[in-house]
DNA sequence: GTATATTATCTAACGAATTCGACAATCGAA
DNA sequence: TTCGATTGTCGAATTCGTTAGATAATATAC
């Protein structure tokens, strides 16, 4: 009768981790501060958060000089990579060579993004 | 001190949005039976999402032979470019090269697949 | 024509996500 | 040392997303 827990951060719980991979282990002070730019939070919200991010084992925090550091529990290419996958799955049936012809239509990528690419998938071409 | 409103459809919303792409217009019953294959709900259940979906813009609906008839008001195409978009902003800087470079990485492509990025690649180069 | 199935609306419940106030403990500076 | 700032916990409010029961109207089958 209710919604499932979301099998990925959430938004804010995305906003947070990207601070901590930015930024290494912080207290919930220096989380709020750092997320001020994009988030204007309290302290106790930033703290309720935490908490439930630790819940799902996002962050792990540590006592160090009286107070708590958190630090992330999973990386910023895995969760990347976990999130892009499903959106491939749920959008394009699974194809990610059909998200990527929809990037390349709708982005306008330099020369030398193009460059890259091109290398990238000649690079996997010779993995075959 | 809430929650905001999902700029996407959300995961059933989405599922509602597909069926409906597939095959035209649909009453609700045949929504229901063409939904039940990966999600088991009541009428009353995909009436309400229908309704919260005709107040979102996403479908709307016209009476026909006695029984309202649903259809999409997004397309498939426009409705994947802009969570796909999103979801590059929001991990990848707004760069639609790093996700593609992602993609390659974390995927078993074809060669057959590889052939037609390249294509799709150089394409794109030929606009330049 | 009446019983049954389908259609449609309205209401409600419940968990998830977001935000913060009240309050207590602890730390630092004057 | 005391007083303000920082840290931390708890509970609560609010909205969204999801699901379905109660109920009524309408269509369909026999």
């Amino acid at each position: 009768m209710a919604r499932n827990v979301s099998k990925h951060p959430t938004e804010l719980e995305l906003g947070v981790l990207q601070v901590l991979w930015e930024a290494g282990p912080l207290t919930g002070g220096q989380i709020r501060d750092a997320l001020a730019a994009r988030r204007k939070l309290t302290y106790q919200s930033v703290m309720t958060i935490l908490g439930i991010m630790e819940n799902k084992n996002y962050v792990r925090r540590k006592k160090n000089a009286g107070r708590f550091e958190y630090r992330a529990r999973v990386t910023q290419q895995t969760t990347s990579r976990r999130m892009l996958q499903d959106l491939v799955d749920r959008l394009f049936g699974g194809s990610a060579t059909a998200a990527m012809i929809n990037l390349l239509e709708s982005s306008d990528l330099s020369e030398d993004e193009l460059n890259q690419l091109r290398h990238e998938v000649e690079r996997n071409r010779g993995e075959n």
